[in-house]
DNA sequence: ATTGCTCTTAAGAAAGACTATCATAAATAA
DNA sequence: TTATTTATGATAGTCTTTCTTAAGAGCAAT
């Protein structure tokens, strides 16, 4: 049921040229542990390998939930503001984008296939290989708009006349640098 | 020649329920009368107000140009690793978006505005007012890929039947789930 | 207008989350 | 074993969040 043996893990580490540590072994076997859908902070992660009598350092923590998260073993959340969570990727087309109010800072999660499709696009174009891609969009949400916070821009505001460029074209924006 | 006033950033800043305050005016003030193509990492500015005899905590500083870059009046960049640098925000569209190498963990930049359309009609879609986006697709990179590093993806990362998906129309990938 | 009161937002300080750097240790290769 | 590369752990650095105090804005009564 878990996807990965200690075997299947090495092949995966030493693939890419990285090896297979205790360490990381450890950490994979206890997110292969949790019950599905749950999922846990560098933090949490760190106190439960202590209670375990398996110490193992925050700044490896970090790095190996980083690593595994770029290498699509491990899922990075972005949960509660100020701290990610972390989970096993499991194979659940989860796949998703986020729009960011900027002006009551909350987070919204979209699905859009397009943008992975420009994604590839870019890469075969460029020779990159895509592993992934995550597209943030900073907005105004409804119901800022709704108590009455402005939605136009700054007048010097890149985007404002890109998209009315491309929205109208009779470009009207004339300023001078 | 600088494009903001201390009236014309009030007024920006009242329009969204924000209010300048002296420590806002004196960071503006500081970006407007730096030469041009210039940066400053919050440390660099911190130290630069310091010298001035205008002290103004880190924290806010910090919180400032991130309010700023949000509201479009700063831009934020990525210059080195590991610290963000600030700049005025002109108007010259200078808007692209970045792939990240898993393997060697540089990042390109590049432009496509294909990725600005579908964001603004997303956010049609949903009523929101779009601000900015951003796309960030990690990749291996051709050097990497030249250097011997697999291109392939781990067996259960979403991304991999997405696209194999796409492009094979007899999806192949019957596991249960 | 001015004063006082209330409500909201911002500043500063400190703690917390995460990342980078560096010396040492472990793993791989020869 | 020895040489080479990569990882760990400790620490410092960058940035964010939280909390308390201070300051700005709106309103009422003077």
């Amino acid at each position: 049921m878990p996807p990965y043996t200690a075997n299947s893990l090495k092949a995966e580490l030493n693939a890419r040229g990285w090896r297979l540590t205790p360490q990381r072994e450890k950490i994979l076997h206890v997110f292969q542990n949790l019950p599905r859908g749950n999922h846990l902070s560098a933090e949490e992660l760190f106190e439960l390998l202590e209670e375990r009598g398996e110490s193992i350092s925050l700044s490896t923590i970090y790095r190996s939930v980083k690593l595994m998260s770029r290498m699509g073993i491990l899922r990075e959340l972005e949960l509660a503001e100020g701290h990610k969570h972390y989970e096993l990727n499991h194979p659940h087309p989860n796949h998703h984008h986020h729009m960011v109010c900027i002006q009551c800072n909350r987070t919204i999660e979209f699905k859009n296939d397009s943008i992975l499709k420009h994604s590839l696009k870019q890469c075969e174009k460029e020779g990159f290989q895509l592993i992934d891609c995550q597209l943030t969009v900073m907005t105004i949400c409804p119901e800022a708009i709704r108590m009455g916070w402005p939605s136009s821009l700054p007048s010097n505001w890149v985007c404002t006349r890109m998209i009315s460029d491309e929205h109208s074209h009779h470009s009207e924006d004339n300023e001078s640098e």
